[in-house]
Formats: structure tokens, C-alpha cells, sequence
DNA sequence: GTCTATAATTCGATAGAC
DNA sequence: GTCTATCGAATTATAGAC
């Protein structure tokens, strides 16, 4: 009992444990399917305290479904560049293991889910949209956002969410270069 | 007493009641935040009924997203408008009143509900392959229709799921145009 | 800090009267 | 064919002992 001076207290390893138990049974089942009971089983904990430590079950998917995606900052690479950078950059944080699975709880759960839907559209706000709109006319510049998001989406949700057969098999540089050119395409709005 | 509509009973009434209703809120609420109660409700019959007439909450869900998006048969239409002819086509199936409810059902669920993404891994097997095939080399034909796939679910989660303003804010027009030009490469192999 | 026990709802589905 | 009444199971969340 003296030896409570440890490196991580224990609290905080219980809170690290539900986190990471959410984070992946959210990302799998998305929030409507996933039980407050599921994850205490997973975490090695009790139940009650994820609410004693969360608030509700609401407050610990917002404390986990805020990813962020990144994007490097595209007006120091070359314009000829930009889609096959921004896909390229797009893939590593999804298939990272930090970000990744932050961002399929997210897209998983946005389709029936108000909060999760509207954080989402937040994410293409502040990320997606400031990165694209250097890249061309400002003018054009929501139009532009626009089509990159939608071809960046049907990516995520094609090989990550739904894993269709074929895109799921495609290798990241083919992704680079076969998306990329369409990114490119739709950020310099040729 | 008047008697209307004794060309169709009373039985087939309430149960097209029943799928409308249900169509309507799967559409926007999704499989799992729609509850059988919420159907009858909006539908102006006991929930009981839906039980009666449609054996479990499931097989009413079933019935309700089969979509056919009905694509056309590309062989027909020249080779460089392939891409623009599939955009139109699928633009019009989504905002048709027939179709467009039950694939915004499908879309909305597929992401949480297994059956759901069974149900549109099934639609893009039998509808969209085989249109794509044809249209390039056979070898790459599965790589092509991923593609394909992947920006068409793209634009639809964008533009009627998830609502992203500049996407909602194109034309048809503009849309067929600016994503034409993209599936028409991924269609052919470009 | 952790767990036991349970409150308070809500769900899908059923039985049976009329 | 329709509705009333309700069952049994599952859910989130709370109270309180240790």
C-alpha cells in the first residue's frame, strides 16, 4: 500500500485500457452496436466504470472518435505533386495505428449518427478544405474540396469499412497513382 | 358508409403503409436507431402488425433495401462517353423516388449492420462489375470496377448520407462533368 | 478504486380478445 | 384484420459496500 509511486498510476491505466477497448470495438460494430458491458469485458474492468470515469457512453466515443488526419501542408510540395502526395499521406494515417482506427469508428458510426456525422463533416472543415483550397482558383475552391472528399471518402469506405474484395487487394502505390491522379485532378481543378 | 378503393384490400394497403413508413425511417435514422414502434407509429398501425405481417424487424428491412440501380448497358453507348452515361444514370437512380429511398437504406446501414454491407457487396458484384468489365481489358477488370465503386459510393455518401455542403451545392450537370471524366478513366483503364 | 446489485427504460416479439 | 396488454431480454446508468 505504501508503494503507490509508480510509473503510470493505476487510474490511468484503467482509463488507457477502456479507450483502447472502445476504440476497437467501436471501430468494429460502430456505436449503436457496441454495449458499455462489451467493452468493460474487453478492457478487464468492470462495467460501472467506464461511467464513473467516461460520464456516459456518449462522452467516451467523442473522447475517442476525434482523429486527426494530418495533412501535410501541400504548398510546399510541387503542384504537379499534390494528389499523389495527399493520397499517399491519406493511406498512412488510415493504416496507421495510432489515427487509423480513430477514423473507421468515426466513418463507421457517422452514417446513423448524428454527433459522429457532424465531427466528420468538422474534420473536412478544418483539414481537408484549407489544404485543398491553395492548391487552385479560390473561386472554385469549395467545389474542388468538395470532389476531393467525396473520392477520399468512397476510399475509405471502400477498402476500409466495407472492404471491397478488389480495392481491399490493391497495393498502396497503386492507390497512389490511380487515385492520386484524380485527386490531382479535382484539388487543381483542371 | 362509402367504400373506397375496393380495388385493393385493406391488407395490401397497410402493408405498403408499413414498408413506406419503414423506408422513410431506415433512410434517416438507420436499421439500428429505427425501432419497430416508431414504423407503425408513422405508418398509422399497431407495431404489432409489422411483427404480423413481416415476421421480425430484420426481414422488414430486408424487403425494404433491394434496390436495382439499374444500370444501362454500356456496350450501346460510345466508348469515350461511358463514364458521363454511368454518372447520369446513377445521379438518377439516387434522386428517383423509386430506387433512391431504398439505397440511401442500404448506404446509411451498411456501415454498422452485416447484412446490410452482404446486401451492397451484392449490388456491386451483379450491377456494377459487370457493366465495368466490358469496358477495358479483362485482366484489370476487377482493379477497374473497384475504382469505380469506390468514387460512386464516394458521391453518394457525400452528397445524400452525409450531406457535405459543396457536394450537396453541384448540379447533376456539373457532377456528371466533373465525376464523369473520373470514372470514365477508371472504367477503361486509361 | 473497484465491484455487487439494481434501478429505470426501452426494445422486439407474442398471446389472445374482439 | 386489428388492437390491448404484456412478456422477457437487453440496455445505460446509479447507489453503496468494501
Amino acid at each position: 500500500m505504501t508503494e503507490q509511486r509508480r510509473s503510470t498510476p493505476k487510474s490511468i491505466r484503467t482509463r488507457e485500457a477502456i479507450e483502447a477497448a472502445a476504440k476497437e470495438l467501436f471501430s468494429i460494430n460502430g456505436f449503436e452496436r457496441t454495449t458499455v458491458r462489451e467493452i468493460g469485458a474487453r478492457a478487464g474492468i468492470d462495467p460501472s466504470m467506464i461511467i464513473r470515469y467516461f460520464g456516459s457512453k456518449d462522452a467516451l466515443f467523442a473522447r475517442v472518435a476525434t482523429p486527426d488526419l494530418e495533412l501535410p501542408d501541400l504548398s510546399a510540395t510541387d503542384s504537379h505533386a499534390i494528389g499523389e502526395t495527399l493520397v499517399r499521406h491519406f493511406l498512412a494515417q488510415w493504416e496507421g495505428e495510432k489515427s487509423g482506427k480513430g477514423m473507421t469508428v468515426l466513418l463507421r458510426s457517422a452514417t446513423s449518427n448524428e454527433d459522429a456525422a457532424e465531427r466528420l463533416l468538422d474534420i473536412f472543415r478544418t483539414q481537408v478544405f484549407p489544404a485543398i483550397a491553395r492548391a487552385g482558383p479560390p473561386d472554385t475552391a469549395p467545389l474542388r474540396a468538395g470532389l476531393v472528399g467525396s473520392q477520399l471518402l468512397g476510399l475509405a469506405l471502400a477498402r476500409y469499412v466495407l472492404r471491397l474484395p478488389p480495392v481491399v487487394a490493391m497495393s498502396p502505390d497503386q492507390i497512389v497513382r490511380s487515385v492520386g491522379e484524380t485527386i490531382q485532378r479535382y484539388a487543381t481543378g483542371a
